[in-house]
DNA sequence: ATTATTCTAGGGCAATTGTCCTAAAGGAGA
DNA sequence: TCTCCTTTAGGACAATTGCCCTAGAATAAT
């Protein structure tokens, strides 16, 4: 792998494990493995290497998201399969929470520029699970179900790493699925279309 | 107010609008408006700041908590005011998110001492909307209530400040007191404990 | 009025930050 | 071999960081 990709794959973990303000150049240099003065050829600024990894994690994320749709099962089982998230990252998200919702909020509070691009991560699972929903004939309320799914998913990970507990996890996703059940079956709970 | 009291109540607020580790001394002193020298005398490290801000928030959930008991209503009202705090608060938390949320996230990151201090503002939360569950007769799994209720107000936090949408948090609010309400009737929704 | 204590301002510390420059090494094509 | 372009290392830059010291002002106690 080219030293560009390999400067961006440090940066987009640290960035994850540590927090964008407080990762330096000096940290993702070390990382790769190069002088700070090379790192500089390669990246400019700061703000160029953080476009540079949320441009990987959209293409990642989109790549994902379409691996669901390859898959060939239903509407349903792919969004068991972003609820499936939890459970297979669970360790890390224990650790260091949602990479997405972290930096989101990171972003916010620097007031960012980029806080833009950041928040287009949550678009792509937001129309993707809207997409989901309007496939199982739910069309009316597609947007609202996805965003009540994400919702879920971003407090999940909040407490999960607040607690650090993996019974918890599996609880509220065991929760997801069944809400997720009510809402397909074509008898949605009353009273409640989220 | 002394001056003790001002630096905290700075460091509280810049601490949650702009995170902890990108607050300097500077910026707190500036905010108070008192020299970095004279900042040293109060407080000798900034991990002695972060504790004394933990402490406030500490005491002043405590405050709040006792508050919504001496109010005198049923533990269902309570709980509906521990619900309320997203619209209460609804401007803050789509600027910056959860302050208990985005504390323990960064904490959680950092790797810092004070994590733990932080996490245990959220069992504050915990263990008073577990109380209030006991009383509304759900002892076996009032812990789990409790646990999803947080889980959907931090998952509405972090969306509310990603797409800073007020309409979102009311529908979710609105869905929180309806699943509420449906635990509390003495009948809770099938297959679903929460 | 004198002493003792609390509080303040200003500066200095070494380390680190993001950014930038320059000189040279490396490799490819002529 | 000579030239050209990419890539490298190392250091310098002003600014800022958390932290510390010291001299004096303000206040309280005697």
């Amino acid at each position: 792998m080219d030293t560009r990709n390999q400067i961006v794959d440090a940066a987009d973990r640290l960035f994850y494990e540590r927090g964008y303000d407080v990762t330096s150049f000096a940290d993702i240099a070390g990382c790769v493995g190069l002088s700070r003065g090379n790192f500089y050829y390669h990246f400019k600024t700061k703000d160029e290497i953080l476009n540079a990894v949320i441009a990987l994690r959209i293409a990642n994320t989109q790549r994902m998201l379409e691996a669901w749709e390859a898959e060939g099962g239903t509407p349903a089982d792919r969004i068991r399969s972003f609820i499936n998230i939890l459970i297979v990252n669970r360790t890390k998200i224990m650790a260091y929470g949602c990479p997405v919702g972290s930096l989101c909020n990171e972003l916010a509070k620097l007031d960012h520029v980029a806080k833009t691009d950041a928040v287009a991560l949550f678009t792509l699972f937001r129309d993707w699970l809207a997409r989901q929903f309007c496939a199982l004939g739910r069309e009316t309320d597609a947007d609202a179900l996805s965003l009540h799914l994400l919702m879920r998913s971003q407090g999940v990970s909040a407490l999960a790493t607040a607690f650090r507990d993996e019974t918890f996890i599996r609880r509220e996703v065991d929760a997801m699925q069944t809400w997720l059940d009510a809402h397909i079956s074509g008898r949605p709970l009353a009273n409640q279309s989220v």
